[in-house]
RNA sequence: CGGGGAUUGGCGCAGUUGGCUAGCGCGCCGCGUUUGGGACGCGGAGGUCGGAGGUUCGAGUCCUCUAUCCCCGACCA
């Protein structure tokens, strides 16, 4: 991507009106745009961050064997009410509207109705199971308050997989599969350090946990008590000395941290399947109950908080994975040879298929410096008369010194 | 939904006890000098002060209502 076609600017000013960290380097670097409270766009760069860490779930997801499908956004009423999750007081965050001719719709915040009845007429028999299939979509949630940029927002961009299971030991086997995704993901997405299983509150149709993955930080909305040594944590939520026992945590060996919630996986038993009717014969031609699991990892709010956890006082701190390029190339010096040196390397780079952000613009070096560094890219090249051909002196974001090396070495860095 | 704070050019802000053509910095446009860490000089464009109503000779400044944003709390599949 070459600087002087990308529209978005960035500022020297940071909003008045966020005072979350993400959410203000985001728009000070020209990531996203702030619509409304709780809800962002994404623009050129920020989406290149958004796909890249929907593609690094999405890998993960297809290497268990789920399928990515899309649902629609707008739901009808009738299958909701089925499983008694229609109404407002049940539900307290539905987005609703209606067609012309007055019938309810509800705006997706969650898909379990939906993607249960879609399976029938596909799921009769035992042999048809079991069926993973997940998507990678925008949910809807009227929250009573938006807040912390990206991290609690009324429309946000979710990963949700669902498992469909002949029984809870099939079940409970994929379940598990499901988590060692989820630590391989946020190993990739260079959190896996701060990202701690936790267990949480089962929900009504469980009398067992469900999981949670939670990443410290001090802007987080929930406690949680982590055992470092063991890597494992409880929610405050169901933090007793009950519930230490039947998970085997010792009191002592916890400490209470702030975490922000980037994942979840939930057993549901047959609740949903039952209510909604879908079911299999087994070999014996019985009517049997479909297990159901449902894993959500939320990709807008990992956004946020790796902005929010990856940053210092000159901007942004992206992981080589998501960064919305790997290199920044700049030409320092705007005489034509040393500019045809830097383009045939932005023509190598894109060759070999790698993300290069060339700042092109006309504009004096310090700006692009500055650039460089706010909008987080892993590693600055500079091209300069100085360094002989096939040399270019290269930092990286995150140290405070230049070294010179061969285009090679600049590639393998990368690679 | 309760409490607190905010709203003035694209962005960040100032605007005294109400008083003349509403200022500043950044950004933007033009000319020139600069060019390895957001350069500098000169000259420009751009706002009717979130919205509605009211008090007053006169309102960005006072009053009422309202909208929006931020924070704390409550809530959160």
């Amino acid at each position: 991507m070459k600087l002087s076609k990308l529209y978005t600017k960035t500022s020297k000013s940071i909003p008045s009106d966020e005072s979350a960290n993400n959410a203000r380097l985001l728009i000070q670097a020209g990531f996203i745009h702030k619509e409304m409270a709780g809800v962002y766009s994404y623009l050129p760069l920020g989406k290149i961050v958004l796909d890249k860490i929907s593609e690094i779930v999405r890998q993960e997801m297809n290497k268990i064997g789920a399928l990515e499908v899309q649902m629609s956004v707008l739901q009808p009423r009738d299958i909701w009410e089925k499983t008694d999750r229609w109404d407002d007081k049940k539900v307290d965050n539905w987005f609703k509207t209606k067609l012309n001719n007055g019938q309810d719709l509800g705006i997706g915040l969650t898909h379990e109705e939906p993607i249960v009845d879609s399976l029938i007429g596909f799921i009769n028999s035992y042999k048809d199971l079991p069926v993973y299939v997940y998507q990678i979509q925008n949910k809807f949630r009227n929250e009573l308050r938006a807040k912390s940029g990206l991290l609690r927002g009324r429309e946000f961009l979710m990963k949700d997989l669902y498992s469909f299971s002949l029984n809870k030991e099939d079940h409970q086997q994929y379940y598990d599969e499901v988590l060692l995704a989820y630590y391989k993901i946020y190993e990739k997405l260079g959190i896996g350090d701060d990202t701690y299983r936790t267990y949480a509150d089962g929900g009504i149709f469980s009398s067992s946990f469900s999981d949670e993955f939670q990443t410290l930080s001090e802007v987080g909305e929930d406690l949680i008590y982590l055992d470092k040594k063991n890597k494992i944590a409880i929610n405050k939520e169901i933090y007793n000395p009950e519930n230490l026992k039947k998970i085997g945590l010792k009191e002592s060996e916890l400490e209470p941290h702030k975490a922000i919630e980037v994942g979840n996986t939930f057993s549901l038993g047959s609740k949903y399947t039952d209510q909604l009717g879908l079911y299999y014969t087994d070999n014996n031609g019985q009517k049997k109950s479909i297990v159901m699991g449902c894993y959500g990892i939320g990709i807008s709010r990992l956004m946020g908080v790796i902005a929010e956890k990856f940053s210092d006082d000159l901007g942004l701190i992206w992981p080589i994975n998501i960064a919305p390029a790997k290199i920044y190339l700049i030409s320092v010096s705007q005489d034509q040879k040393t500019q045809a040196k830097t383009q045939k390397l932005y023509d190598l780079l894109t060759q070999k298929c790698i993300d290069v952000i060339y700042d092109d613009r006309d504009i004096r070096i310090g700006e692009k410096f500055a650039d460089a560094d706010l909008l987080g890219i892993p590693i600055r090249a500079i091209i300069s008369s100085k360094h002989g051909e096939q040399e270019v002196a290269v930092k990286q974001r995150t140290e405070k010194t230049e070294k010179i090396i061969k285009y090679i070495d600049l590639i393998n860095l990368v690679k």
